[in-house]
Formats: C-alpha cells, structure tokens, sequence
DNA sequence: TCCTAGCATCTGGTCTGACCAGATGCTAGG
DNA sequence: CCTAGCATCTGGTCAGACCAGATGCTAGGA
C-alpha cells in the first residue's frame, strides 16, 4: 500500500502518500489507518520519523489520533478546526488592525446577508427567529448568553448563505473581533438600551431576509457595523469603514440608483 | 474526587508555549528560536516531543527549520503557504466545494477592486501597469511567468486597498484556486486567444482603478471570475456564482428587484 | 448458563542515546 | 592576508525501552 521512503526529509515523504491516500478515497472518515508501529513497516523508517507525519497530519485535522486503541489513528478529515486555528494565528501575527478586521467583516457579513436572502429556506429563517428570541428573552445582566444568541443569529445566516469557506472566515472574523473589542473599548455595548438597539437591528435585518430583500439586509449589516465600531475608531478609520458601508455606496459599488439616503 | 495534575500531551504544551511567544512578539520574523536541544533542557521534555511540537509549529507556517545552521529554528510566521494548503486539502476532502471557493474570490476580488479604486496612488498604478506589462510580455508558451505577473498584477490591487487581512485571505484563496483548477481543468486558459483575453480583461481593470471608478473595477472583478471559472462548474453552481455576479446585480446588493427566484 | 473480575496485549506518548549529513565558523598553514 | 581544513554545531533519523490507558479475551464465580 505505502512505499518506502527515498528523498526529501522522511516524515515529508509519509505525510504526502497518506495525504494523497485520503484526498483519493482510500481511507474515508471514519476509517483507521494502521497503528504507528505497522506504519513503521510499510514505509520502512523509524518510528519517530512516522510520528512527525502524523503530528502534521493531525495539525491539518485529517487524522485524530487516541491511545488505547486497538485500531490506530482515526481519519476525520475535518480540516475546519486546523483552518479556522491556523487563520487565527494568522490574524494574530500579521498585527490586524481593528479597523481591517471590521472592514473585512463588512464585507463578508453583508454578502453573508445578501446571499441569505436569495437562498433562506423557511428552516433558516426558524433558525434566525429563534436565535432573536433567544437575544430579546435573556437576561438584561447576562451579556454572555446574549454574545451567545448573537453568534447563533449570525451562524444561522452563514448557513442559509450556503458557502462552507464564508462559514469558517467569519467564525474566525467575529471572534477576532470580539476578542480585540473587549480588551479595547471594554464600554457598555450590549446593555441596556444599546441591547434593545440590538435586537431591533437584527430584526430587521430578519425581515428584510424573511422577504427577499438582499440588497436591505446587506445594507443593514454595513450600517450596523459601523454604527456599533465607528465610535471606536480615529476619523480616518472611520473613513475607511464608509467607504464600504452605503450612505452612499454600496460595498462592491453600484451605487446605482438606490442607496442616495445621503 | 482524585483529578490527575498531568495535563494533556507533552508537545502541545510546548507548541503552546512557543506559539503565544510569537504571537505576543517575544520572537518576531527572523529571529532564532533555541536549538533542539536546547529547547529540551528548557521545557525538560525529550528531543521527540521538542521535535513533534517543532513540526507541528513548522506546519503553521510559524517556523522553518534548516539543518546545519548553528542559530536554530527561524520564526517566519508567513502562514499563507500553509494556510492555502490546508485549504486545497479542505477542497479535496470536500468540506469546501470549488464554487465556495470562487464565490469567494468573487467577494473578496471585487471589493478589493473597490476598494483599490478609491485609494489608489500613483504609485499603485504604476505597480499595476508594470505586472500587466509583464503579462504581455511574456513568452506565449511560459505560463509559468504568466501566472507570476498575474499574481503581482493582484498583488498589487490587494496593496492599493490597503487592508492587510484582505491581503492575506485573498492571497491565500487565489492560490488555492490556482492549484485546484490546475488539477481540474487543465484545459487551454492562460495560452493563445485567452491569454490575449486575460491581459484585455486587466487592462480595463486597470483603467477602472486608474479613473476611480470603483463599481466598474468590482464589476469586471466579478465577470471576469465567472467567464473563467464558469465552464468548470454545473449550472447549478453557476447559478450560485451569478447570484454574486451582476448581470443584474452588485455582490452585496443594490440591484433588488432581481431576487425573485423564489 | 451468564456475568464479571482480571490480565495479556494492544495503542499512543515519552525518553534516552546514538549516528549521519550538511552547514558554520574558527584556526592553522600557506 | 587569504584559504584550506577540521572541530563543532545543526536538524534528520533510528533503535530500544518504558509508561499509562483502553481493549478484548478468558477464567473463575454466581
């Protein structure tokens, strides 16, 4: 099944043929690969060598690996975990600015949207309702279970989008966010009156999905943006943030002939 | 009632722990990590479990190792090569469909035009105009340097938009687009006619950005997207693709009217 | 007969010590 | 002063050993 190894680092030479054995079909989820030490003997090289590939393998989230097994590393291929992990790191590396990341999340929120309202089905809307639900009953004190609603809210449009990729980025996004915005401006969104606000904007944008309208619940998504993370910015940010949002044009442009609110 | 204190595996906390010193800059790009062996004495951990938590790191894009140096580990942090691999391999195990991934693009894409429209420099369009100069002039049989100078054509863009997570994220989809269709189609693009067509379809990019015109420079983003990677796909997905494109519609909206598909 | 305690045996996780090939950098000889 | 050459460092690999935990068979008790 395996042939040994020749060129290159070893273990780079293992990763690739089980990568490529799982890409083809022929281990599918849920199958087991052989244990490290069969592995040993088909590749023909040393047990650490074969252990590096399956800590890279694992690192990718194709493999899960558990001792006490009798059975061997388990194939998940279940790559969202590594991905979104490796994003993050990313966002944490490169030094994101807020404004980039709110920029980034207006972008992909309101096509989110925009997306939702063609392709929701009465199922995704059931699922947005009870998530608004969710944010109006909470508690007024419980900012956690509303944070949670609120992902709720947003996870249910990215499903009725219907694209897996737009999926992970902004789960990645809004966590990002959600993490720099609490260590920045640690102020009172989210409370009081600005929670009432809250949902009322969410409904709306509900409504304008519910009936069709993408171009009102894309519009929506950017106005909301910038109303909840323009305070938080220096003017010349906060002009970056417009450039996208619609007053009085749209985020790809075509300002066209709705949108002239200004 | 007895909980164990010996926490997880050995090696994730030592990637853990070198991880966080990248992040919060105790080591930044080009710098040393410690050698192997070093790092054994200071974790008190075996060189296989430093070596694990190594590729692992080195998975992430986080590092690079090189035999022979007497510095260590390099910090690269550049995780888009990673990043777009685990993508491709996401891809492939069809967690992510090639339509997810060019309706992506096709967001991304198009802002980023928008984007580069309002703020492009002098400088900017110079960069441009020299990678489209490059596209031209290329051998007609050296697609290799045609994709060069096309990927430094969008370089370009991502640079002028100014938003360092729109460049990351759009570099590191465009590659994987790259490479899956590559595999998929390894039909005639890039050669002959089409090439002519590409190096045509960028210049009026080009102009859109040079007289500001943002929503033209999104737009022909967006068409340019589903002439390419249209035939390669069903038309059902087509029809996911249009749904972003604007024969009638902008990606996040303005056109209304149009989403009566149901 | 059925059930269960217990053990052999498997798994992954870790450590030690060793060797190799290649790159580095110092040093001795030109 | 320059350069050839070697000591020494690096990562890459291997072999062998031990541990803790999970599995599954088996023998003994009900």
């Amino acid at each position: 099944m395996f042939t040994p190894v020749t060129k290159g680092r070893a273990f780079e030479s293992v990763v690739a043929q089980i990568e490529a054995a799982i890409y083809d079909g022929r281990f599918k989820t849920g199958d087991y690969l052989p244990s490290e030490r069969a592995l040993v003997e088909q590749f023909s090289v040393g047990r650490s060598t074969v252990r590096e590939a399956l800590r890279i393998l694992e690192n990718m989230g194709l493999i899960k690996t558990s001792p006490g097994s009798h059975k061997g590393p388990r194939v998940s291929a279940s790559m969202t975990q590594g991905l979104s992990r490796m994003l993050n790191g990313a966002v944490k590396v490169e030094q994101i600015s807020l404004v980039d990341l709110v920029q980034y999340r207006m972008m992909t929120g309101s096509t989110a949207n925009f997306l939702a309202a063609h392709l929701r089905t009465a199922e995704h809307l059931a699922e947005m309702a009870e998530a608004i639900g969710l944010m109006a009953g909470t508690e007024p004190g419980d900012s956690e279970a509303f944070a949670r609603a609120d992902a709720q809210f947003h996870a249910a449009i990215r499903k009725a989008a219907g694209n897996a990729l737009m999926d992970i980025i902004n789960n990645v996004i809004e966590d990002a966010i959600v993490d720099l915005v609490r260590d920045t401006v640690d102020s009172s969104p989210r409370t009081g009156q600005v929670r009432a606000e809250f949902v009322r904007t969410h409904q709306e944008i509900y409504d304008a999905i519910e009936r069709g309208d993408a171009e009102a619940a894309a519009s929506l998504s950017r106005h909301s943006l910038t109303a909840v993370y323009g305070g938080a910015l220096s003017p010349e940010e906060r002009r970056r943030l417009e450039l996208l949002d619609g007053t009085a044009s749209s985020i790809a442009g075509t300002t066209s002939s709705t949108a002239s609110t200004e």
